[in-house]
DNA sequence: TATATAATTTAGTCATAGCTAAATTAATTT
DNA sequence: AAATTAATTTAGCTATGACTAAATTATATA
């Protein structure tokens, strides 16, 4: 068995390599909020198990094997969170923190009664795709926030899941993965959006809405 | 915050303690499956912090902080055996391993949505008690099934949870607290008990109804 | 009372996973 | 090409919590 904390080393790389960062000895220490020779170390060991691979000083990507062990954490980590937010109701800008301890203590079989009982979904409370039992993830590209036009209707795909301050604001809007919204205005030099949630009128910062994508976008009819 | 390591250390003395156990190194090294030198070293912590008090060679007991810890763990422990177990189906055999785990990890927002969601209950699939978010505990004194008498009817109350194949006998057989058995012979020289449940009558051995506990006792009508 | 046995404690070791400080390698400037 | 800066690695330290082996204390027996 793996200990959590190489479990979380193998999370973070995944996810830094899927966001097209060069994943580094420093970027990944950054990451995991640990010194940079904290990271070599780890970094040894992963290695000595055949999960991660590094040439001396170069990128670090992951094995065949590396790579199925952090598909079954964000597995974990995803259904655990779309779990507390559905069946506990526990407010989406703190599920990320609570899964983070639980995804490590989850077995398989609490793992897929939670499933069956979510009804077998595929993103998380943010709109990130859950892996599949076989370690297969659908990416789907949206849309950013930032490229739609005045007039154009879309519905909220997925939310950047980082910051939990952002997390509540966009919850008190209803601003969820699901939500259909319609661009009233986009202000003139990289300004605000204004946009219709549910026959309100509300005004979104140009920071905010580089943290949503959309998807279905068409013109008003 | 205290270890996982402590927090198991905690519970376990004060397990042994309500079962009326002595509680001394030994037996504590033996219940958590460790050397007693290592139930040494970790008491030795515990008594730093002045979660524990035991005189050189004596008997270990808990101080009123140990106490809290140790049922604020026993409360997340069953209040997580019953949540598995009604919310998520898990067998009742295989809650208490899993609850193991979760105890260590679950935050107090999630422990009151689970308690909420399952109604303020006050036991545990076993028929333990749940201490209350203060942490009292109801003791009720059940009766011990190796005491009824032939014609008896009662309800069974709690069922010793410390062998899983036991209770997955015991879950085959109905035998889950709630349940309504009536006597129909209990067989001479220490003999087995042939119960009726619902309807069905079933041979229990000696052994297996020592760890079962009945309340409401009343001759059959 | 002296001794054998059992329980407990001490002392020292190991693995994990973090840290700091120093050394090394790579990438930029000058 | 040499020197500076940045990134990475090595070396050695710390804490936790297990372990073994040896020493100590308590209890039971002869």
């Amino acid at each position: 068995m793996l200990t959590q904390a190489a479990e979380d080393y193998l999370k973070s790389i995944y996810k830094l390599q899927e966001k097209g960062s060069k994943v580094s000895t420093g970027l990944l220490a950054e990451t995991l909020n640990v010194k940079p020779a904290s990271a070599t170390g780890m970094l040894k060991k992963l290695k000595a198990m055949k999960l991660v691979c590094q040439e001396r000083y170069q990128e670090i990507t992951l094995t065949e094997a590396g790579r199925a062990v952090a598909l079954e954490i964000l597995r974990h980590h995803r259904l655990l969170e779309l779990y507390l937010f559905k069946a506990l109701g526990v407010p989406w800008e703190n599920v990320h923190e609570e899964a983070e301890k639980l995804e490590h203590v989850i077995s398989e079989d609490v793992e897929e009664r939670i499933d069956a009982v979510l009804g077998y979904p595929t993103a998380d409370p943010h709109g990130s795709p859950i892996p599949d039992k076989n370690g297969v993830v659908t990416q789907t590209a949206y849309i950013p926030m930032t490229t739609l036009q005045k007039g154009q209707t879309c519905v909220v795909a997925e939310v950047s899941d980082s910051d939990s301050a952002l997390l509540q604001y966009l919850g008190e809007l209803n601003l969820y993965p699901g939500t259909a919204i319609r661009v009233l205005d986009v202000a003139p030099f990289e300004g605000p959006f204004t946009i219709d949630i549910a026959g309100h009128a509300v005004v979104i910062g140009r920071e905010v809405a580089k943290h949503i994508f959309v998807a279905d976008v068409r013109e008003e009819k």
